[in-house]
DNA sequence: TGTACATCAGTGAACGCGCGTTCACTGATGTAC
DNA sequence: TGTACATCAGTGAACGCGCGTTCACTGATGTAC
């Protein structure tokens, strides 16, 4: 991936990989810290130490620039969940699952807000609300198989469809990392993702095991 | 209240507290149709029916507006609340319960919309995040004694403190009008909050009723 | 491996507009008699 | 109840800046021989 070879008409394509993740990169930074309202094409173009002129070269306006960004970003969560569940998720318990499915899923304060303000928009525009259902949908196919398999080895197996169950877990998560980062105490935390864990699996008598 | 003796300094005030009033209005609407980012002063004002020098007598900046929008929506909300509630929570049983609190909490598109950005700004302004803390502790110790006084009437108590019992059921809910806003299908709906209610209560043996 | 050449990516200056902000002014609103 | 007066709220014109957008140009990057 590092030293892979040029390929053929990798001689535009290499430098302007490099800008474009170097403006999302910035976007993502501005973004974080000043909210969209405040973010300007300059101060994206500044943070990344481009011209403006480099930054219409990549993208035609701002929205498009958060689009990209939203998808690269949601895209790399995706990867990192996929990486990380290589193994499957360990657990000889409830609690012991839902710890393991907090790890993977980050809590992230700059993104989380980008996220929040994307949503906003998602609720405005059909065509942000696509690509947000769309990405949600990648990333609870990718948690399904293998929570459904961390259950069957403690005993339990979803009460109902298994993209539902992950979704009511990506759901109050999404709530609690919300709820979190805001301050509000400790609280019940994780307590709340194994109750509703617990009530949306079943136990099941096993087969013996050979 | 609709006739009410003018007062002393009612005289500055009335027009005053109008204009305020149709400003705030209109930026509900600006910025739950645009959002915060395509929302300006002008367009506010235009949409509101004034000039900007109405705005500047009236608001130091948008951030200020904004901030008062927030303020107000979120008191008018708890007022509903109050006076929905006054006659306390009926129902015979958990999904009755669960089936009035939603009537309860309105699921408006713009609003939520709004809420979102204000959200993401207090990720990242303390000050902002104080406020938003300040109005959903309002919010939860509305709901909390008649939650408690309804459950108990099912044979049911909290058992983790009230508040936080309720803060459980606003995550739940948050996130659940979020998915239910994007389409996502009807989906496990309101069993999210009964199943999160079960969890966070236990039966208990009443005492003779008299 | 070196050199001439073609193309593409980013530069930076220039243009102009939208809009934030100010302020002298006018009409509206209430008070006093 | 009517009239003169004081004050306050909103008007609208003016100013200027930040920034979106364009574009001719230059330096970087790769190709061909």
């Amino acid at each position: 991936m590092t030293t892979a070879p040029p390929g053929p008409d990798a001689r535009t394509t290499r430098r302007r990989e490099q800008t474009r993740a170097r403006l999302l990169a910035a976007a993502l930074d501005v973004l974080g810290e000043q909210g969209l309202a405040r973010s300007s094409v300059e101060s994206v173009c500044e943070r990344a130490g481009f011209t403006r002129g480099a930054f219409y070269s990549n993208f035609a306006t701002m929205d498009d620039l958060v689009a990209a960004l939203y998808t690269s970003q949601a895209a790399a969560l995706v990867d990192r969940v996929t990486e990380r569940l290589g193994a499957g998720l360990p657990g000889t318990d409830l609690d012991q699952v839902v710890g393991h499915v907090l790890e993977v899923l980050p809590v992230d304060r700059q993104w989380h807000a980008v996220r929040a303000e994307f949503t906003a928009q998602a609720l405005r525009n059909p065509g942000a609300a696509a690509a947000l259902a769309e990405h949600r949908a990648r990333l609870r196919a990718e948690l399904a198989p293998v929570l459904v398999a961390a259950l069957h080895r403690i005993g339990r197996r979803p009460a109902v469809p298994a993209d539902d169950l992950v979704r009511v877990l990506v759901t109050a998560h999404e709530g609690l990392v919300t709820s979190t980062l805001l301050g509000e105490g400790p609280g019940v935390g994780t307590r709340l993702l194994s109750a509703t864990l617990a009530s949306f699996t079943e136990e099941f008598t096993e087969e013996v095991p050979s």
